[in-house]
DNA sequence: ACCTAGCATGACATCGTTGTCAGGGAGACA
DNA sequence: TGTCTCCCTGACAACGATGTCATGCTAGGT
């Protein structure tokens, strides 16, 4: 059936019967291979130039050509090769876009791809999602592996100390937006929740709860939303006169088991805390597990940073103070995008509100006891 | 301060300075454009072939050589292009995969997504992911996308009706493997639940508590998985001997809102369901939210299909049949590396085994009424 | 001193595409 | 009929890298 319409089609210039090797016949030799627009070219008895114009929509080809490209494209099954295209392409752009997020397997993160991807794609671009795993070696490879593929921008979670090796390809003019954690070394654009804010917000919800003996269970303070979090406690703690010396600050949590044991741990003390602030979401969870273990879930009031899925089905309700990853993801992919628009105004450090949800965790009073 | 190195380690050969225009002196001419293989071989005074051959590890370079490329590698922070490599490579492979989920924001897609980065991130590949949204249209460009890109292989969830499309494609030797739903039209590699064995496991455990009075609610039967499903659940009520006349079967059902009115509605007629089997994690969460609005949560049963995220924190905690998304990512991973690595034996179905979880919704008795 | 083998190196073509440019043909206008 | 456009079209170089091949050099054997 193609062989008809090969036949009924095909006109050879003498100039490609010399020129072609026997690589290059009109039809890719084996089904293995991949059309090229030589091939269409040939298949369609035109110039390659003139299929690269029907490909791309440019101007001024006749709709007998157009009909007789598209038909011999059809054909074959041809798919433009992009990054050949690219290579010799005025703008360089690749239509592709490097995301380095916490775990691609983890709501927070999964939100924010999603709203990148969501712009992205209006904008016609493909996006490399990697996860960081908050090791320095995995983003500095991942941020290299993008690189190479020659990303048209960068929308990064960090954990290296300094993002200085980002320095010469800022320069190039690539843009650079970090999300969730702000940058240190470099300036660049960020987009980040209030952390210290948020914190001190959660904080403050407890303390006007009535709450004096709080306690805070918190990430690695390698991470820099992990120090601001912690700092926005203290210094709440500090506003409203409450001595931090004794208050019980636990880092160095990394996911739900460690944060049950040192829940455990907590409340094996003689005088336990009546309300916990823990700054993560996946902190929240082993919290929760351990409250509920000692049957302290009803007694102990907690507030988590993060929203939990399905945080508003559990009993009790598990108050929060919500990030808006969605709104993270697509401040972050038009910031990246108006870059690339030739936006060159200083770097802008975005930040997305966060909201407390009270849902019934943070609102359990203090025992009155000790 | 580069300048200076420059100084100190330059050295031009005669040919070099006759034979390059003016766009390609020994550094970039501004900051702003990249350093190619040319402006590390003028800095390191040696020709193009040779920091290749340094650059990719190549043997055959002497140590003196080597370390003048490298230092001028990193003087001008050269990152090679992997693309234009891949041009003239034999392999043409661009160590890059393209993964198509549901939804990048979806507990299921986001662990299968990590399984699939951790297999490619051990062979050097980067990811390309997209959501889908049960979209055909979005999945034939998602497609087209990434072949444009050439990746080297596919990892594909598809709503279209057939997959036809990527028969050429998959002559061509791309791997291509269909996860979480089979490929209609073509033959190629999958990797899936066993979704109506799961249903039956889900229906059974509900009849052998004793119910009668079943329902059914799932996703809209366009998608592979939801038929597969309903069949499973229907089959499974037959075996049993149970009449499937009357059996309420709720199809459609695409999101917790659309699943928790469907509950509500079906608790409205004069004999409601003494159990529900809810075929999807979207609708397991709307009907639990109905079941809590109507106060019956305790008295009727409830078995989802694929996990909950925290269901096991819920009161009653969520029976569910859960699927292994990590295995199923892993598992789809490892097939495309096997194709890429050689393996031509015919398309194989990988089953990745459902386990019931029983964690208290599904093992509440049948009411005793009507 | 001569030959040979093997290492080290760079010139050149090439991968698949697009930018540039030149040329041919048709129609408009004098 | 002759010119001047404008539209179509294809040859060719170029993009940034690698495969191929030829060449120069050094060390080793006679």
């Amino acid at each position: 059936m193609p062989v008809c319409i090969v036949k009924s089609n095909f006109q050879i210039g003498d100039h490609i019967v010399t020129s072609l090797s026997d690589t290059t016949s009109q039809v890719p030799a084996n089904p293995r291979s991949r059309p090229t627009m030589r091939h269409v070219a040939a298949l369609a008895g035109v110039g390659v130039k003139t299929v690269s114009r029907v490909i791309n929509g440019e101007p001024n080809v006749s709709a007998a050509t157009i009909a007789k490209v598209m038909a011999a494209a059809r054909t074959l099954d041809y798919q433009p090769d992009l990054h050949a295209g690219n290579l010799r392409r005025a703008d360089g752009r690749t239509r592709t876009l490097g995301l380095l997020v916490g775990s691609v397997d983890n709501p927070f993160a999964g939100a924010v791809h999603r709203a990148v991807e969501d712009v992205a794609l209006q904008h016609g671009v493909a996006v490399f999602a990697s996860s960081l795993d908050d090791d320095p070696d995995r983003e500095q490879e991942s941020v290299d592996a993008f690189l190479r593929r020659r990303v048209d921008g960068l929308i990064l979670t960090t954990v290296t100390e300094s993002q200085a090796y980002l320095a010469p390809e800022l320069r190039r003019g690539t843009p650079v937006v970090f999300v969730d954690r702000e940058p240190a070394g470099i300036t660049s654009d960020a987009v980040v929740s209030d952390n210290a804010d948020g914190a001190a917000l959660a904080t403050r919800h407890l303390l006007e709860g009535g709450h004096r003996r709080l306690a805070y269970l918190g990430d690695r303070p390698v991470i820099q939303t992990a120090r601001e979090r912690r700092r926005g406690f203290l210094e709440e703690l500090g506003r409203a006169g409450v001595a931090t010396r004794g208050v019980p600050v636990v880092d160095g949590l990394h996911d739900e088991e460690s944060a049950r044991a040192a829940t455990i741990a907590l409340f094996d003390s003689p005088n336990p805390p009546t309300a916990i602030f823990s700054a993560q979401n996946l902190v929240t969870i082993g919290v929760i597990r351990a409250l509920r273990e000692l049957g302290r879930h009803h007694d102990t009031a907690l507030v988590g940073f993060d929203d939990v899925p399905l945080g508003d089905l559990l009993d009790p309700g598990v108050t929060v103070v919500a990030q808006d990853p969605q709104g993270i993801g697509r401040a972050a992919a038009e910031r990246v995008f108006a870059r690339l628009d030739g936006d060159h105004s200083p770097p802008v450090r975005t930040i997305v509100p966060t909201r407390l949800i009270e849902r019934g965790s943070g609102e359990i009073p203090p025992r009155r006891e000790g």
